[in-house]
Formats: structure tokens, sequence, C-alpha cells
DNA sequence: CCAGACAGTCGAAGCGCTTCGACAGGAGAG
DNA sequence: CTCTCCTGTCGAAGCGCTTCGACTGTCTGG
């Protein structure tokens, strides 16, 4: 192992003009600069990130969090890890991954031994129990969900009234007066996961504006749920001519029931979806859908991360805008 | 911050001694460590990472590099990210994630920094380009997934040779004359990943072992790729009474289609999947598979990498077995 | 009854880096 | 030409922990 002594012996100055060489906290003249970077290279010296955590009480860590539990769409999570990944990369942090199995300990453990020197927690409840911790540790944090209370906090996460009412308005604009939301696993709602709820406030709110009737029923995915779910719903509301779905695992079973049942899409019946692009695109139908912006999300969430680590900006709530994308599943609703 | 120091004057004890509570390396008397354990739990003292990492040259990471790039379905990266976090913590190590995006240059600079004690690499190609360093670097690290050349290194995969032997003599002892595979993705052949190859291997020599006709076919996967790789399969052999599936973005499209064209599953078409359980039971048909084990892989490459790190063990190449579940998608083939 | 072993504790020396204050020398101002 | 102010560099003091050797008693066996 290269240390910080032996570059400086080798370049001929203190360990000091190195460190300084390294963070460029002091000036340093241009040929003193650029012997120290030849020996750096020549003798392939890497800093020891322990030693370095110790000195500057930085580990230029970020810390993770990711919940264990996934009701959430799994590929959005990855994405967004990945997103934070990647983009904590490029501000010279590595990420911690953090599963929710050890609860509220983990937000402890890692504020307590300054493993991580900030955290990203994903899938926040609205009354979730990090954050009284959160708060009292005065562990920087960027939480990817909005809870209950938001104070003293820093929030990403996208708008989803915004998306309720953003559905509800292109079926309204097409004409369509019945409309059904499919939505998460009862599980979902019963957690107050918030996004959910937040949609489902959104398209009501909407929908009592635009005089849109509105029906909604949790669903837990799957072929026969989603039969079960659709059958209820068209039981009840026979005139549904709309469907919002806010559920990856019903997607494709509902569009395989409609398709069964002989209601073509969407000269028929509309279907949106909120959900990645990605399904969107690979549905049977391809989907007219507003998606969920993992990547962006990772990428704010890890810039204002990185931007309270750095003293700038303070607590905030990003909602970012939805964007409702149409494809070949919505269309005017039929004349009766 | 609490420090060692601040814990040893509580408790009347010198700091080594409490280290050594801590550690265990040494003996201590019942009443002294108690002494000592009620002082650290009234300061709420927590070990500070870095300096820890600082004087025992040991960080208590493990890093995990998931591939950027998602040929491998998604959620089984997420499982296996899972299965690895919730393991090490068990051993007392936390997980760094790293994306395939630096590729090589990762793997010197967790190396290089001491940053990890090891390291766990997933979607190896059959040749990789960050074995060499990892070979060099004298590195600690398990990869998940079967390179061509494995001397000097430890792996943990599926065994897809016997995966695909084990469908083939499924359908075989069913009846079946003429199967079709349906493959990954060209790029994913292309890229020599390993275990596709490895899968048709097996399929393969299994295949003509027992005289079985087997036409095999890549695919991208969603509903218009699969339709025309189907389509020319079914033009080519039309006498192809079972499918073997693996791509997770082929499955329903292809159930789709049979049943479209009036081909029931099991009795005129058997299928199989190679995929992750999930996918296979929550398919319109409930599939017989041979599932991928990501958690098993996961905890796996963990054990063994902390085996390595406490100086037990060597170089080893572990292949899970394949299980074959039998579900609703296969039965006898069809009399002609 | 004493030598040797051993359990239990302490002090001190680092681990490799950052950072503060000090200082030499040159430039600019008066 | 002197005084001040930078700029560029150095030395030294830690950061909080682990670990090694040393020391003190207490046992045990001969």
């Amino acid at each position: 192992m290269v240390t910080l002594a032996e570059v400086a012996q080798h370049a001929g100055v203190s360990a000091s003009t190195v460190s300084y060489v390294l963070s460029g906290k002091r000036s340093i003249s241009a040929t003193t600069r650029q012997r120290v970077e030849r020996s750096i290279r020549e003798l392939g010296y890497h800093p020891n990130a322990g030693a370095r955590a110790l000195a500057s009480s930085r580990s230029n860590i970020i810390a993770l969090m990711v919940p264990l539990r996934t009701d959430m769409y799994v590929p959005v999570m990855m994405e967004i890890a990945i997103a934070v990944a990647t983009t904590a990369r490029t501000h010279g942090y590595d990420v911690l991954l953090l599963t929710g199995e050890e609860g509220p300990d983990a937000v402890r453990r890692v504020a307590g031994s300054g493993l991580a020197d900030g955290m990203i927690l994903m899938d926040v409840e609205l009354d979730d129990e990090r954050l009284p911790l959160l708060r009292e540790s005065a562990q920087p944090a960027v939480l990817i969900g909005l809870p209950a209370d938001t104070t003293g906090l820093t929030c990403v996460d996208l708008d989803f009234k915004a998306t309720g009412a953003l559905c509800v308005e292109h079926l309204a604009g097409l004409g369509h007066r019945d409309v059904a939301v499919i939505g998460e696993a009862p599980a979902v709602y019963e957690r107050h996961t918030g996004f959910a709820e937040r949609t489902l406030d959104g398209l009501r709110s909407r929908a009592r504006e635009t005089g849109l009737r509105l029906l909604h029923r949790p669903c837990e995915g799957g072929y026969d749920a989603t039969a079960v779910t659709v059958a209820r719903i068209l039981d009840e509301r026979p005139d549904t001519t709309g469907f919002v779905v806010q559920n990856e695992a019903a997607v494709e079973p509902l569009l395989a029931l409609l398709r069964q049942q002989g209601r073509a899409v969407p000269e028929d019946v509309s279907v949106i979806a909120v959900c990645p692009e990605q399904v969107a695109v690979q549905a049977s139908v391809r989907l007219t859908s507003v998606s969920l912006p993992a990547q962006e999300m990772g990428r704010h969430a890890v810039e204002q991360l990185v931007a309270k680590l750095d003293g700038r900006g303070g607590d905030e709530v990003v909602l970012l805008p939805p964007e409702l994308t149409v494809r070949a599943s919505s269309g005017p609703a039929p004349v009766l």
C-alpha cells in the first residue's frame, strides 16, 4: 500500500503539500502540482478511505435505505438505486446500501458511527418511524416520498396529486363520464404509503370538478385478483369506459381481460396507467401513461443531499411535475 | 460524538479495556465487562467507523458491483442485492453499491483505498475485463456468474447446464419430440454472458441424448418481437409441441400468442420457463419452471466472501442445483 | 513454599490522513 | 527603500481506534 508520505518523499515535498494538491484547499504552484501528480501516477497511489474519514470526519459515503418489503414495483426501486449510485459518484460519493430490515436502528447506527455523511430514504410512509430519529440526530437526509409532516425534512417525489388530476383531465377531455381506478394492493393503502392516497386525492378532486364519476378499487394484482376486481367494477358500473391503473401487476391482466370480453382498447374502453415508462411501452397495448420518473427522483435526491452536505440549500419539498404521454390505449369515449 | 476515551473514563477503565470488551479479543472479567457495557449504553456510544478502519485496516464493508446495463431481469438483480445486503449484515458487514458504470476502475478504486474488505461482482461475463485486475490486486472477491476461466476465482451461480438438461428431460419424459427454445435477446449471446450459453449447452446435449429435436431462437422480448419469433418457429417446425422460454419479457407474449392461435396450454403445447418463481406464478398460466434462486445466490456469495475474509475456505465454484417445479403449463405431448 | 502459568488490565505507539499556524520570499503600495 | 500582504510550502498536532508488550496478582503443581 502506497501512502501519502511515500508520495511526498518521491516528489520531494512535504505530506501536507500532497494533501493540498489532492484537495485543492490551498493554492499550489503549477510545477509542484505537476511533480506531485506525476508521483501519484507513478506510484499508483490511492488515498486510504479510513484515514481520510478519520481525519476529516467526512466519509464521502451516502447511505441509501431501500425498503425490504417491496409492494412498490421492484424495477422502479432498482432504477432509483442505480440513479442514486451513479449521480453520487459524479459528486465523489459512494453509496451504502441499507435494507429496511434493520429499520430505525440503521439510522442510529449510520448516524452514530459516521459511516455515511448523509442518507436517502426510499419508500417513506406517511408516518414513518424513522423520521423522529432523523430529526433528532440532525443527520443530513433526503426522503424519496412524502411523509405527513415534512417540517425540517427534505423530500423528493412525483407530484402524485397532480398525476391523479392529469389522468382525470385526459379522460374527461375525451368525453369519458364513468371511470374506474384499479389501485395498489390494499396493504399499500393500509400502510399509508402516501403516494397511492395522494393519487387518489388528485383523481377524486378533479373528478368532482369535472363531474366525472369515479370508482376506486384496490387490487392485489395478478390474473385472478384482477379478474375479480374488474368483474366487480363492471358489475357495479356497467357504463365504465375508462380505467386508470396504478398497479404494475394489474396492467397486463386487465388488458387480457378486456380483450377476452371483446372490449376493444381504445375504441370501447380507454386505459391510462401510472407506471414506469418501460411497462407502458412493453404492454400488449402501448399504454397512455404517466410515468414514474425514477431516474430523475434518484438524481434529485442525491443533488439535494449533496447541496446540504456542502452547506448549501435547506429543507425543501420537491414535487416533480407529472407528464402524461398519450399512446395507443386512450381515445374518445364511445358514443352510447 | 461520544468517543472510546469518554466511555473508558465513565467506566473507570482504560481505553484499551473498552476496546477489548467490544472486540472480545482478550478476556475481560464479568464485572468490568458489565460496567463498560453499562457506560456504553448510558452514553449512547457508537464506535467511529473511520477510526476503526484506519486502526484495524478492516472496513467491514463489502462492495457489490451491479451491472448498469440490465439485460438480466431487473427484479432478480434486486433480489440478489437485497439478499447480499441482508446476509452481509448478519455477519457484521455493510454493503457498498457500485454500478457497472465505472467498470474496471471501480475495482482499482475500492481495492486501492481500502474502502471495502472484499467485493461481489454480479453479471460476470465469460471473458470479463474486471477479472485480470481482480486477480492481480489480490482483492478477496466472489463472482455471481461463471467466467470462462475460473482459476483463482470463487464463483456462485445456478447450474444452468443442468437446468437446460432438466427442461429437456421433463419434456422428453412427457413424450414431446419437437421443442423450441425462446432465448434471451441476441445481445446477451453476443456478450457471452455465459448463463444463456450454458443453458443452451445443457438443452442441446440432453436433447441429443434423448433424440429430441431442438430449435433455438434468441428473442428480444415484448409482444411484437415475440410474435415474429414464434411465427418463424412454427413455420419452420409446425410439429413443435414444447417451448422452453428463458426470457422474462417473452413469457406473457408467448402465452398470449398461443391463446390467440387457439393452442391450449398444456393440452396442445407445453411451456417451461427459466425465470424467477414470481414470474412463473403470476403468469396468466401458472408455469412449470426452473426458478432462479436469487436469494440463495446472494446469500451464498456473501458467505463465501466472509469465509475468505476470515481466512477460511479458498477458491471454489459453487453451482446451485436447479429445481424444476411442475405447474399448470406442461403436460403429455398431444397424440397426433 | 516457590516457580511458572495465566487471567485481567493498562500505557503507548501507531494507522494514514487533514488542517492549522508559521514562515520564507516576492510583489505592490506608500 | 521599507512595510505590508499574498502565495506557496512545511511541521506538527491530532482524528478515534486497535493492538502489542508489559505488568500485577492469583492459581496450580511439584
